[in-house]
DNA sequence: GTTCTAGAAC
DNA sequence: GTTCTAGAAC
């Protein structure tokens, strides 16, 4: 209570964030039975989502081939809820591959990165490198092998690296100098490049 | 995950 | 002198 104020309710660590976001109207998008949906409170692109499973799942090392089915509707919602947010833009939907943030959460994130919250090198390699893992590839080694191996010892390592564009490669110094590139690259589906 | 800020880099 | 990054936060 000490560092907490009269009229804000304590919500645990930094890294339980997200159950107490889940509940919030602010953010909320959509819920049903199984998944809750809200926008990322602090978006590194135009569009930036969450969702998240009503199941308690702690994290990627927790899936089973039992979760198959969820994973699966958790994708399909996080498309419908890019196509209905934008449709021109082209989107990824991944997990990290060590979030920091408990609980299971596939991000759903335009890939214009567009948006003053993102900031450091960190947020870029965690959204442009193999950290980001496409929910398709999670989906497939659920398939395969019964269960998820991503990240490893390295993939801190994977952070570090030197800033690139996602798009042409062309390597950065510095993020104001990657950030105000990336603005001039279309990122639509489908047309001309 | 963010905020803050010291000191490195420019 | 200013910009920018990177590490502590109990």
């Amino acid at each position: 209570m000490a560092k907490e104020t009269a009229n804000k309710k304590a919500t645990g660590h930094w890294s339980m964030g997200l159950l107490a976001s889940m509940d919030d109207p602010e953010l909320r998008v959509e819920a049903d039975d199984k998944l809750v949906i809200i926008k990322d409170k602090y978006p590194k692109a135009k569009y930036h989502f969450l969702v998240l499973p009503r199941e308690k799942i702690p994290s990627l090392k927790s899936l089973t081939a039992q979760h198959l089915e969820l994973l699966q509707y958790i994708h399909k919602k996080g498309e419908e809820i890019a196509d209905r947010a934008n449709k021109e833009l082209r989107f990824r939907f991944g997990y990290h591959a060590v979030p920091s943030m408990s609980h299971l959460h596939m991000h759903v994130i335009s890939q214009d990165f567009d948006s003053p919250c993102l900031k450091t090198k960190k947020h870029w390699n965690s959204f442009t490198t193999q950290y980001f893992v496409d929910s398709s590839e999670i989906i497939r080694q659920l398939e395969k092998k019964g269960k998820v191996e991503v990240g490893g010892p390295d993939a801190n390592e994977l952070l570090k690296q030197d800033l690139r564009c996602h798009v042409c490669k062309k390597k950065f110094a510095n993020m104001p100098g990657l950030k105000s590139h990336i603005v001039f690259h279309n990122v639509t589906k489908s047309k001309n490049k």
